[in-house]
DNA sequence: AGCGTTACGACGCACTCGTG
DNA sequence: CACGAGTGCGTCGTAACGCT
């Protein structure tokens, strides 16, 4: 076994591991969005009936309407299982048309968008804001993972609680987790509270299963460990909300709630506070 | 004080695999 | 084999922090 060189040396080793993508470059997906746009452009009237028919034909061209409403693959996906508990549009498309479009209208007004964007002229600026579009979607993500955050917080001042929010506690064995808000002494806390809110997928959903079950493991049987848990997102993830149900269900942490039931998480902490003499 | 870096939180998408 | 569910890696922004 060669023995461990320098960590710069390692360092300078790095290499790029992806290729640069020619933004102008066509792919079978560009070349998809642009037939499918075109079929939309030969309909004779665009509205809920005429798109209904359209989609019934053309059931893989559903995301292009998503695109045109901006909703991204991955949204698309989720809103459908939210509204119809299935995220395949296929089917959709094909079994209940006139179903999908209505609702699509209704909720994100997609003949008006439809026809107000279609006959619109674009710009080279058009095209740079919407390469760009991602940003955008980030700086949403921030807000609504910050959104549950706040209500635990609110819940806590409210209650004249001492706490910190987004740090690490103390548990068995000098051991540490993470957790969103903390209450009392980090070194020897008496609650610990997760926030984990998501509106889309993506593995992060299973690290913020990991930090649950990290909190569990390194709990002290005295401390209070609870849960709120909320998002679409959990919809398309339920092998990871399984496993913090689990969590609760073996009294491995001791609450789980949405924001529809902080009134409970409220009780129950107001209970447990006032048990051991917090306020 | 201003700037750059780091840690963290969430979304986006492609790929795999099971199934009718 | 087409479709849908499940899963892992990549993209992006903000806040906190440390250095000059």
């Amino acid at each position: 076994m060669a023995h461990a060189p320098d960590f710069d040396e390692y360092l300078k080793t790095l290499g790029r591991l992806t290729s640069h993508v020619d933004p102008t470059a066509s792919t079978p997906e560009a070349e998809h969005i642009a037939a499918a746009t075109a079929g939309l452009g030969e309909l004779m009237v665009t509205d809920v009936a005429g798109l209904a028919a359209w989609v019934r034909e053309n059931p893989g061209d559903v995301p292009v309407l998503g695109l045109a409403i901006g909703l991204s693959q991955e949204k698309l996906k989720n809103v459908l299982r939210d509204r119809f508990d299935t995220s395949g549009w296929h089917g959709l498309a094909r079994q209940r048309p006139v179903e999908l479009i209505t609702w699509l209208d209704e909720e994100f007004d997609l003949v008006r968008m439809l026809t107000a964007q279609m006959d619109r002229t674009y710009t080279f600026a058009d095209i740079l804001v919407a390469r760009a579009g991602t940003r955008l979607t980030a700086t949403r993500a921030g807000a609504s993972g910050r959104r549950i955050e706040d209500h635990i917080e609110d819940i806590a001042r409210d209650l004249g609680l001492d706490y910190v929010t987004r740090s690490r506690f103390s548990g068995r064995n000098g051991r540490t987790a993470p957790a969103d808000l903390i209450v009392g002494d980090p070194n020897a806390p008496d609650i610990v509270v997760a926030a984990k809110g998501f509106d889309s997928t993506g593995s992060k959903l299973t690290d913020a299963v990991r930090e649950i079950e990290e909190m569990a493991e390194v709990r002290l049987p005295r401390q209070l460990v609870l849960a709120v848990i909320d998002g679409i997102g959990w919809k398309s993830r339920q092998a990871d909300l399984r496993r913090i149900h689990q969590l609760w269900v073996d009294r491995q942490i001791d609450g789980m709630y949405t924001l529809v039931t902080l009134d409970r998480f409220r009780a129950d902490v107001t209970e447990f506070a006032r048990l051991r003499r917090l306020i």
